[in-house]
RNA sequence: GGCCCCAUAGUGAAGCGGUCUAACACACCAGCCUUUCACGCUGGCGACACGGGUUCGAAUCCCGUUGGGGUCACCA
């Protein structure tokens, strides 16, 4: 083992929200940089100067924070690199460029798009594989100003050597491709700007990266890195190509397929702990004995290792997010969960914003999230199984039909019975859970009915719907009044069912 | 198509030459618990892609086939 400080960074395109490959990256990244007591850096990659707005670069940072991962250096808190933005770096790459210009590395190529484009055809006609033919290869000085006395503006090639380009991953091995594949590849774009995989190698020296950590989608990328680390005599950090998320498909995860995007998830109603938790299990596991899957980050920083990382890709099931999800909602206590679902309940209109900040409004979910909170797989459900609580229904909404069947045969003035005898209980009985729990068991043993045949009509005509949490707690958070109204709407649609 | 990577149940996966009549988790099915749902508990279903080697012995090593994925730009 070698003394080098851990360094490891992500390089995210700044498109405005964070893509969740993109995370699941940045948290491995962050898992071995801490494991290390290394540094983790952020650097945005935004040469590509027609996708990226300046403000996009947030929308990354956001997501990333939101996800629980923080970082060492970067644009936002600066450090020893000083810049890092690759869009702010332009002059470092030339300057290096120049240096492989100088010692014929590599050569100006004034070729255009057009031709290139030709040339290509052609190979591709021929059953070649197209790659640059190097053609300005050997332009002697004469020749190059003279295409410069043309306007023509050159682009920079690297000059690729003979033989098999290879590298150590270490999650895959040894990996090596055939140099006479790859063509003299372009560095410098003529119009100044590098190209990623030029600018990547020159940032990942320049920062000392020791590790590159990123998706598999980058192997075939490495080869002309490490052709370039070796035309600067650099030494090459330690590469690790993580398997990919794909959608249930087999292909590469995409937005057309479903949520990818971190705001998504957010907005889906998943908690960041539950899709880190789950990202962390794609790819990698704890292995052996260990089959505990829920896991904080602190946990995963514990466990985690690159050795442990799988080789093939991985389907990205939401099924399994799902449940993870509705386990670590029930790890947050309801005071935890409050400020968090209050969002949904806005949006879905149940409070208005101003309802919502006040200390009643969020007392109250507080006390209803108690209530679900065991049974909320995602926290957008839960407008939706709170509604009854915030909203009211007219009497031709009342689900009779559901009010009425039972697998016992009760009979429709039967159950219209029990409802009045319910109605009268509630008005007179001291109105707590618990004893009205008792009132209604006795009441079941006394009319010889299952207690289930019971509740069943006054769950339907409490809540309207078959399913709810406990029915006399749900009573109680409903608050008497309430309870009885909805009784006797209940009543007056059987008797009008009827009739 | 070339190149690269990968291949255990529907999905995530353990397994690192014998202890594999192959774990665990999600999903699914059945039962228990129960006031409906959910949770929880018990049990069940279900896999080493195929074919050759190597070896006393292979899910584990090698080769081939098939399948899947990635990538082939003056995009990142």
């Amino acid at each position: 083992m070698d003394n080098t400080p851990v360094r490891v960074r992500i390089a995210p395109s700044p498109t405005g929200n964070c893509h969740v490959g993109t995370a699941r990256t940045a948290l491995y990244n962050y898992l071995f940089a801490k494991q290390h007591n290394g540094s983790f850096i952020l650097r945005v990659d935004d040469t590509d100067i027609r996708r990226n707005t300046p403000e996009s670069e947030q929308g990354v940072f956001d997501g990333l924070k939101w996800i629980g991962l923080t970082w060492d250096e970067g644009p936002d808190v600066g450090g020893p690199c000083g810049l890092y933005r690759q869009s702010e770096r332009l002059d470092i790459y030339l300057q290096y460029a120049q240096q492989l210009l100088a010692q014929d590395l590599a050569y100006e190529c004034f070729c255009t798009p057009q031709e290139l484009e030709v040339e290509r055809k052609e190979q591709t006609a021929r059953k070649e594989d197209p790659r640059y033919s190097g053609k300005c290869a050997n332009l002697t000085p004469e020749e190059r100003e003279e295409r410069r006395q043309q306007g023509l503006k050159p682009s920079l090639r690297l000059r690729v050597r003979k033989g098999a380009v290879a590298f150590e991953d270490i999650v895959r091995g040894h990996v090596e491709q055939d140099a006479a594949l790859m063509g003299d590849f372009v560095i410098i774009k003529s119009n100044g700007i590098p190209v990623y995989n030029y600018a990547t190698v020159i940032d990942d020296h320049d920062m000392a990266i020791s590790h590159v950590i990123r998706a598999a989608e980058h192997i075939s990328n490495t080869f002309p890195q490490v052709l370039i680390y070796e035309a600067f005599g650099w030494e090459m950090p330690h590469f690790a190509h993580l398997v990919l998320m794909l959608n249930p498909d087999k292909t590469k995860i995409s937005k057309r397929k479903g949520a990818v995007y971190l705001g998504e998830f957010a907005e889906l109603g998943y908690l960041p702990e539950a899709l880190l938790n789950f990202c962390a299990f794609l790819g990698w596991n704890p292995g052996g004995e260990d089959t505990q899957e829920l896991l904080s980050l602190d946990e995963l920083q514990e466990r985690f290792s690159l050795e442990r990382c799988t080789h093939s890709n991985a389907v990205f099931d939401t099924v399994k997010l799902d449940w993870m999800n509705g386990m670590w909602i029930r790890r947050l206590a309801a005071e935890e969960l409050t400020p968090r679902v209050l969002p949904f309940i806005i949006k879905a209109g149940h409070l208005t914003p101003q309802e919502a900040a006040t200390p009643e409004a969020t007392a109250y979910l507080t006390a209803l999230l108690n209530l679900i909170h065991e049974r909320l797989p995602r926290l957008d459900a839960a407008p939706e199984i709170l509604a009854y609580f915030y909203q009211d229904w007219q009497l031709s909404e009342v689900d009779t039909t559901s009010i009425l069947a039972n697998k016992s045969n009760h009979t429709p003035e039967e159950i219209l019975r029990v409802l009045q005898l319910a109605y009268e209980l509630i008005s007179h009985e001291p109105f707590a859970a618990h004893h009205l729990e008792e009132v209604f068991k006795q009441q079941a043993v006394a009319l010889g009915w299952k207690l289930g045949d019971l509740l069943m009509p006054l769950r339907v005509a409490i809540t309207n719907r078959k399913v709810s949490p406990p029915l006399f707690t749900t009573m109680e958070l409903l608050n008497q009044e309430r309870v009885l109204a909805r009784l006797s709407l209940a009543m007056a649609g059987v008797k009008e069912a009827m009739a």
